[in-house]
DNA sequence: AAACAAATTAGACAAGTGTATAATAGAGTG
DNA sequence: CACTCTATTATACACTTGTCTAATTTGTTT
């Protein structure tokens, strides 16, 4: 698995329903219920983008029955730490401070966000 | 043009030398140096890309003679804002201090971020 | 004006992504 | 065991993206 490779969208979504699972594994009827309903997919759209998912390594399945089960191999916080990382990489030269400037630059916080900062600095030291 | 659509990577980098360059318009030739040669393409590919571009409406063109020349109608900062603001929904909660946190929660700061961090908040009242 | 050269345009194609229909396989029922 | 569900698998297909080769246009030279 090359945790460094983006996803498509809807295959991270899936993703994000197995993340979230409090259980593992989880079969089909269970993703319909948390992601594929709200995406209107039809099962196999569904089964498909798992196929896919386990090609690229990130989940594998057993198949008990006739139906399948799925366990996660991905950690999401690698992934998406990876993630993000390339994407400051690409539109923000690397640097945080750089996006934070771009967002915020005119003092123009949104909601609590800067308070949020603020609490989040005190807590790192 | 809608600036909030995220475009293929490629066509982003010529964009990126459009916004980048000091005149315009710019002709083909320009951008062959400026980016289509970093990259390997040939000449139609850049075309190619720029013709997409145009489509979407993120620049338009005229023709001198033989060449053809380019104009920037997007504006660099409101789509990269877009596309972070997208980002951050997608895989942040569309916090950037949850991205922070992530990134360095473990108070692992990489080289100046920190410092950097501070003095933006010193400027920023 | 015919020929050349440089640049563009037209068209094509493979890979990747989103999505589904039709075929098949496993489990239970009379 | 034949029948019927239900879930899965096999395929397929349209679009998008990256990339190019071949055809065409246009300015410049004999």
């Amino acid at each position: 698995m090359d945790s460094s490779k983006k996803l498509p969208e809807a295959e991270f979504d899936v993703m994000v329903a197995l993340w979230n699972s409090k259980t593992l594994p989880v079969n089909t009827a269970y993703l319909m219920e948390n992601v594929g309903k709200a995406k209107g997919w039809k099962a196999p759209t569904l089964i498909s983008f798992l196929t896919r998912l386990e090609d690229r390594g990130f989940i594998h399945s057993e198949k008990r029955g006739k139906e399948r089960y799925y366990y996660v191999d991905a950690i999401k916080t690698e992934y998406v730490r990876n993630v993000t990382l390339e994407f400051l990489n690409r539109y923000h030269d690397g640097s945080f401070v750089n996006m934070l400037d771009l967002l915020y630059g005119n003092n123009s916080f949104t909601g609590d966000e800067l308070e949020k900062l603020l609490k989040w600095l005190q807590e790192q030291y």
